[in-house]
DNA sequence: CATAAAAATGAATAACCATTCATTTGGTTG
DNA sequence: CAACCAAATGAATGGTTATTCATTTTTATG
């Protein structure tokens, strides 16, 4: 799947430099999953990507500003996802729900390293503007988005006291909630049941096109 | 409301203990909300406090120490919150769970401040198993109050295909994903707001019961 | 009021950590 | 292969910060 490791004898000097932001982007965020963000240092960084001290400095000139691509990169790979499945015309307006629901959940999205970057990042938001506004412009389009698909989804059944900004507001808090659920409760919640309850939800809104799977 | 100030001419030297501690607790609250975990230094906090640096040490032996009775602070302050409604004779199953969304989105919950505390911790909880067993435990206990709850419920309607520990498992997340919306969309989400969407959840569970305002 | 005990202070200390840059290494070009 | 250039190194630097503890301040006691 990804195109650079963090083992460094992966890493020949010509490698474009891109490639290395990359490989140090990954880096940091199994440190921060590791070590929490508040005590990642360069060092763990840059040992964590089998490089030298100075690399970092190099490449992103502050820690900082490491910080600030690595959250600029989750969010990146994760609307890049969404995004291509909104934008698939192959896909019906029931298949593109369920596709963000199977995204949203999958292995390579709720990989618990990443889901404890995303909290990391979003602890410091009140009091780092810049992290607001990358989370803020992503939030944002994929609302509009969703938004969209419940409308559609509305005239194509019998759901006319559905709201679809509603919908989309207590879909996206309650898969953020379930989120966390994995976060911080790894032992008692399954990806596959996080799944479930998202899903059950959706099919209180539109109990034609979605059922409860742990009905009975 | 609040028994001790924050302000240095509130201190007298004979306060007791506990009281000072309270009081460098709120100062923590305040810090990690304004600077951040990641950036709250002892400086900040005995600042704030308007008390000299070495009194944290002298009051919890070390920074570790206070941060987690920080989180057991406002944890504890939110489960007997909770523990005040769900004992409480005089109140029916549904005021009950009537008063746990008045208390889940009252100011003094979903304050800014506590809930950027709330989440700098969740962010670092995979890599402290001090701050992730705290959380564990009042997790369980509300969601076995919140599960007796819905099932109660469930007995007084015709609701026999509701499943309680799954809207419990839902209702939970989405209160936790609106919590984050409060956080890090503070302009665009009202706490009024956020209520109405876990209102509209329960109506969908328990239409008899709960109304969902925002329907025409 | 004198004395002892407790609480608080804050300058000094020691550990930690981001950043710098002179030097080394590896790749490229003619 | 020689000369050059870009990339990477890591020891040294300087700033920051948690912790300590000798001293001071306040309260309690008889």
């Amino acid at each position: 799947m990804e195109s650079v490791n963090t083992k460094a004898n992966d890493t020949p000097r010509a490698m474009p430099k891109q490639a290395r932001r990359k490989q140090l982007i990954q880096a940091t965020i199994k440190c921060i999953a590791k070590k929490g963000l508040s005590s990642t240092t360069m060092a763990d960084v840059t040992q964590q990507a089998g490089l030298s001290m100075g690399i970092v400095n190099l490449h992103f000139q502050s820690k900082e500003k490491l910080l600030i691509e690595t959250l600029r990169y989750i969010s990146d790979e994760y609307t890049d996802g969404l995004n291509k499945i909104f934008n698939d015309k192959s896909l019906s307006t029931e298949q593109k729900i369920l596709a963000h629901i199977n995204f949203d959940f999958s292995r390579a999205i709720i990989d618990r390293n990443k889901l404890a970057v995303w909290f990391a990042f979003w602890g410091e938001t009140k009091s780092r503007p810049t992290y607001l506004s990358i989370c803020a412009s992503y939030i944002n389009e994929i609302a509009n988005n969703l938004t969209h698909l419940f409308a559609l989804l509305k005239h194509q059944g019998d759901y006319s006291n559905v709201n679809p900004e509603l919908v989309c507001t207590c879909y996206t808090a309650l898969c953020d909630g379930l989120w966390l659920d994995l976060l911080i409760t790894p032992k008692g919640m399954k990806p596959a049941q996080a799944q479930a309850v998202a899903m059950h939800y959706l099919a209180t809104q539109f109990p034609e096109h979605f059922q409860n799977e742990t009905e009975h």
